[in-house]
Order: C-alpha cells, then structure tokens, then sequence
DNA sequence: CGATAAACGAGACGGTACGTCGCGTCTTCTG
DNA sequence: CAGAAGACGCGACGTACCGTCTCGTTTATCG
C-alpha cells in the first residue's frame, strides 16, 4: 500500500481535507440530521467541492459512515476505569457524564444508520465496531474481572449480560427517545445486571428467603 | 364523524384502497427498506395513483408509519398464552417460530423508521406502542404473575426487567443485524431474566459453590 | 397522434409551458449566448422545474434549438414583399430595419448552435429550414419574378445566386462579426447579384466598354 | 526575449511538446467536435500533463484557435498559382483535391469556434486571418490580375467579390454541413463570380441582349 | 332521473438533492 | 526548474423522488 502510493504519481491527496470533511459532515449531521445532510452543504461547509468528497466516499451513507466511525473518541478504554473494588462501584463508575453525552451522540448519529445498514451489509461490522462494540468490551472485562476476584460466580453469561446495558440504552435513544441518564442507567445495573449475577442490591434486605 | 361523512356528497372513498396501499406499502418496504421505497412504486404496487395516497397520509412518514402499525397481527397478547406454571415455562412458550417470524419483520421495518423518528417526534408513541410495547407488556405480566405466584421476589424491577428482551431484540436485529432465533432468546432468558429473578437455571449445580 | 393523445389518461401536458421555456431559453440565449446559458436558469425564469424542460427536450441542445426554431417569425414571406418593378427594387425593399434586425439575432444564436451541429447531424436540416431557408427563398422568388418579366436572362444560376445573400451575411455575423447593415447588404446587390445577372448598376456609366 | 529567456535559470521548455500537443487538439477536434473535446483528453493523447497545456495556452478556446492556425499549410499563397491566361481558368486551378481537402477541415474546425468567438471578441481576427483570408486575398489577387490584364472591368467592386467564394464555402460547410466539392465551387465561379464580372460563360450564347 | 360533487388512475408540475464530469489551478514527484 | 500525473474548488449536467395539481372517468347522493 504505502509502496503503491509512494509509487503512484500525481499530486497527492490532501490529507487535511478527510478530516474537514468529516467534520462538516458531523456537524451538519448533528444539526440538521441524516436526511436533513446535503453533500453540498457539507462539501461548502468544508470549503471543499464536491467531487473532493465524491473522491473520497462512494456516496452520501459511506461518508456518514466514516464520520459516525470518528466519534469513536469517548476515553473509554478499560485501563482508564478505576478498580472500585465492587462490581457495582466498577460499573457506576462507567457513568461519567461526558461519557453519557458521547454515547448520547454516538446513538443519535447511529439513528440514520439504521435504515443504510439494511441496504449496505457490508457496513454492520464497521458500526458495530464502532458503536456498540467499546461499552460492551468494557462491560465484559469487568464483569470477568469480578469473577476473577471471586465476587460474583464463575458460570454467569458474560457474553449476554455484557450486551444488556448497550441494547437497553440503544432502545432507549433510537427507539423510546428518551434521554439515557445516570438513574436509568442505574436502574439497569440495580434492577437487571446485579440480580442477575447473584447480588442483590443492598436496598433490600438480606435475602434470606431461598 | 359518520354524519359529516354522510352529509357530504359526492362518492365515498374506496375502503379497499386503504389495505391494498398498506399491504404494497410493507411489501415494498420489506423489499427495499425505507429509503429504497417510493411512493410513486407503491402507488403502482397497489394500483392506485399517487393523489390516492396523499389524499389518505399527508407524507410517506406517515403511510409507514401506519403500515408499520398493521403489522401488530402476532397474537400475542396474554390471554392466549398458557400458564405453564413456572416463569421459565412462560417466558419460553413465548418463544413460537410465527411469532418470531412476526418479531423480525416488525424490526425490520423498524430499522427504517428510526431515522424517521428523529424528524418527528409525534410519531415516537405510536412507534413505540406498535413494535415494542406488545411484546413488553407480556413480560411484564408474566414476571407479574410469577411474583404472585410467590415464585420470585416481589422487589424485582419489573419494569425494566420486562424491556430487557425487547431491547436486545432490538439491538440484535437493528445494529448486529443477526438472526432473532430461539437460542439467541433463550440465552436472555437464562443468561439474563431468571438470574436477574433469582432463578438459577437448572443445568448450573444447585449453588453449593458461593 | 391526436387519438392517442386523447385516449392517454393523466394530466396533460400544460401547453403554456412550452412557449414560456423557450421564450426563456430564447431570452438567455441572447443574453449570455449559449454556453452561458443554463438549465436551471432558464427553467428558473420560465418558472418551471428542471424536469418539466427535460420532459420535453431531451437536451440542452435540443432545447436551444427548438427554441431557434420558433424565431421563425420575421414577417419574410413572399406575399409581404411589394413588387416595384424592377430587381433591385425588390431586393432593396428586402432590407428593413427590423428584417436586419431579426436576421441579426437569427444569426447570433445560430453561431451557437454551429458546433452543435457537428454533432446532431439530424438538427442540421431544421436549422437550415429555420435560419436560412426563409431568406433564401424569397430572393429565389425575386430571381424568378425578374426572370419572368424578362428583366434579367432566363438561364442565370437562381439557385446559386439565392444563396450569396444569406452566405455573406451569415459570413459576416458568425466569422468576421461585424454588423449586417443596409451598405454592407446594398454591396452585395450592386456588387455581387445585379452584376451576376447582368444588370450594371446605375452608377457605373453605361457599359461603353466592352 | 532570446536574452531574456537565455537568463532564466532552470529547464528550458520541451519544444517538442508544442506540436504533439496541437496535434492531439486537432485529432480530437476533428473526432469529436469543440465541445466533445476535453483538454484531458488531449493532453493525455499528447502524453502531456494538463499543467503543460496550460503553461502554454490560457484556455481550451486558445488552445483550439492556435491549432486551427496551424491549419493554414494548405499551399496557396499566390505566387505558386499559375497565370492561366484568364480568370477562369485561375479560378478554377484554385480548386485542387488537396487544397479542397484543406478548407473543409479548418471549415469542420471553424464550426467549433463560431460560439467561442461570441464571447472572446478578440480571437476574431486572428480566426478571420487564418480561416477566411488565404482564400480571400488569393481571390481578390486573381481578380485584380485580371482587371490589370483588362480582362474585366475596373470597376468591379473587387472586395465584396473576393468574399463571396469564402463565404459560401463558409455557409455550405457551417450550416448545410453538404461538402464542398468542385462541382459546388464551379458553380459559385460559372453562376457568381464571372457573370459578376461580365463574363459570361461559353455554355450561354453571346449576350447580346443588353 | 339528471345534476353535482367527490374519489379514482394516471401522470405533469415546481422543487431539491443526487452523483458525474469538465474547467482551470495547484501540488507532488521525477528527470 | 519543466514535465507527467492527478487532486483541488467550482459549477452545470441530467436523473429521481417528493408532495401538489390537473386531467378525464366513475360512482354516489341530492334536488
């Protein structure tokens, strides 16, 4: 690849027009959404033409693509998240807000992917990766990490239950529309994901029946 | 509403134009998703003319949306589900091949509403109360009826409990775009709602470990 | 034609349409010549949207030459034209002010359809029907008149002799584009046509010599 | 400019690139017209970079002016034409195959550069020297050769004469798109130009009328 | 029972975005 | 530095779809 490219002659593509263009393409794509989003608009909001845009992406849903798959951005990375010590303390801590406002945004964007990903299969993997695949990593290496530190069971389906949150949030913007805030998604890990793994929250009492 | 119908004259609107528009309308939505559908097609589709249309849904959001809403035939309300006796029995006589059919074409269609959604809010209830609430409801009563049948603790959350398969429905079919098939529900139900109740599946040792 | 034009259900093409693109059209062309002119803005001043000029001309360039067609209307014809006698008389009587005129403008646009030509052969025999016909015909007529009255020779080369007007004036317009005026057409009949068919004009002293 | 040009520093222009290029400009002129020609297209016929083309002609219009200039080779300046003895017979050894042959062509090329002319007003004499004068002057040197010979009157009006074999030429190439073969320009010489002048030609009896 | 009025299939209408292509400029690398 | 290659900003092209509006025809109710 780099030997093609450094073969290949002809003025070279200006690498600072990707990211302007995705920029724009953000931008436009938060304020008037995905239908609302012209490629003229985004092309002069970029001060691009359109052929430079055209030159890059295929079409309109790629390049709204590739912008969703920027915001990947959300400082979510396993290392940076604290050891509480609890289960609970580790997945409260996921809840910071700026973190609940990249997610907010991440799923508004993802609503005008939706309808693309039917007639483009091709781009599932790259949205997954991006969209949902991060929270869940993160979820599964905590939910592991409680095992290993022996505080919850060792047969609980990591695998299942690490998606949980992501889809009820993902429902929660894309189809209820309702705002994904720090109570709901307290009520997720108190009502479903700690249950779930055998602890009960500490409001109740100290489940001696069964 | 019937008088005013009556005093006007002129002809009555053909009551057989409304299905066979609706039925071209899910067909060709199922076929090329929403944004490959146009009116002009469905209108063909149906054999009507477009003025036909636009005289019953003042925009295409609109006409999907109420094809969208016909969809709801999966009869699954609670009356016609048996008590088995146990939750995990109910939860899985859910589970019939016709109604998952139903579930995944609901989604489908779904997936090209969401973008919709995002333009008018106005029809989020309708959405919402057509795709996801029947299949909630019936959670909610099956977790309701285990609990007074003293089979699970009475301080479940039931509410969000009851979303949590919707939800991962959901996501499977919008975002992952993989099939909603019987093991993929099974595995919420023991991986996620019987734990998340208290109910350890059978196949794990009777708890002696912990 | 007219039957199944009447036996085609749907709404009729709106016949005003038509006159008022290729007015537009007509007025652009003059003002910006042709490559200046635009699709959009000739369907902007007709009022009209770009389909509607599509759904008639296939083209840019069919759509200009129709509208080339339609300057047809010089009041030129044969039957306008008084017979004073004598063959200069009735070519004089031929250059009137708004004649020039008209011809002028036919010419103008005709420079821009010259390189469209090349490439729509099958235009080729309507512009000439349009542009240069009318004019030709009339002096055959004159020709012939003269001939009739024993003014001039029977056997002069009318066809030939018809077509220096027009191909000088034509020359004059589109390749040396100075202005046809009334010496310039006048130095064609006494220097070219009234020699040609043996007339010497006034002028020159009697034909001594020879 | 010599000096000027042996002073500046660096690679000297590759002279050789000047006619490839115009070449190219004229094959693909002949072969698809003014409009279908695309300096692309030419410069990658020419083996040459666009930069190239443009560090050499400011436009596509000059680039298409100077290769029609480079048109004029066809050998007939007048001191190669015989003095046939008459003006018939000089007019007539105009028309040779190749030199036909010529005219048509840079005619075919004119075609493409009528509409440029509308809007670069300042091309037109160097067009009118190229394209029409040769033609032009070698025609009014006949014309005077045959006046000095005291063939012809003197009083002729030898300029407006001198054009009218170019500009029906002109006319039959431009707008009639019918060649121009010999039998055409006899006729332009039998039927205009000598009976113009007062000769009539043999096929007609003597003219003793008037 | 004829007039009136609305609904119907068909399709033209004014708009607007799409994705393509050409112009003339600018940038990169090679000789 | 010139030259080949080709990306860049710009803007017109011709297509497709939206939602509205006529057409001529069919069907129902009112006078």
């Amino acid at each position: 690849m780099t030997e093609a490219e450094a073969l290949r002659p002809g003025r070279k593509r200006d690498a600072s027009r990707d990211p302007a263009i995705l920029d724009a393409a953000i931008e436009v794509l938060a304020e008037t959404g995905y239908e609302g989003m012209t490629i003229d608009l985004v092309a002069a909001r970029a001060k691009a033409g359109k052929a430079t845009v055209y030159r890059r992406w295929a079409s309109k849903n790629e390049l709204v693509l590739e912008a969703v798959a920027c915001l990947k951005t959300a400082g979510l990375d396993p290392d940076s998240l604290p050891d509480t010590g609890t289960l609970r303390g580790d997945l409260v801590a996921m809840i910071k807000p700026h973190s609940i406002q990249d997610a907010q945004r991440k799923m508004q964007v993802m609503g005008g992917l939706v309808s693309m990903l039917t007639r483009h299969p091709e781009l599932v993997e790259t949205a997954q990766e991006v969209i949902v695949e991060p929270r869940v990593r993160v979820t599964r290496f905590l939910l592991r990490r409680a095992i290993d530190r022996g505080e919850i069971r060792a047969d609980v389906d990591v695998d299942t239950l690490a998606l949980v949150s992501s889809s009820m949030a993902a429902h929660r913007t894309l189809i209820q529309r309702k705002p994904v805030d720090r109570a709901f998604l307290i009520s997720i890990i108190d009502g479903v994901l700690l249950p779930a793994v055998g602890i009960v929250p500490e409001t109740a009492e100290p489940a001696a029946a069964r």
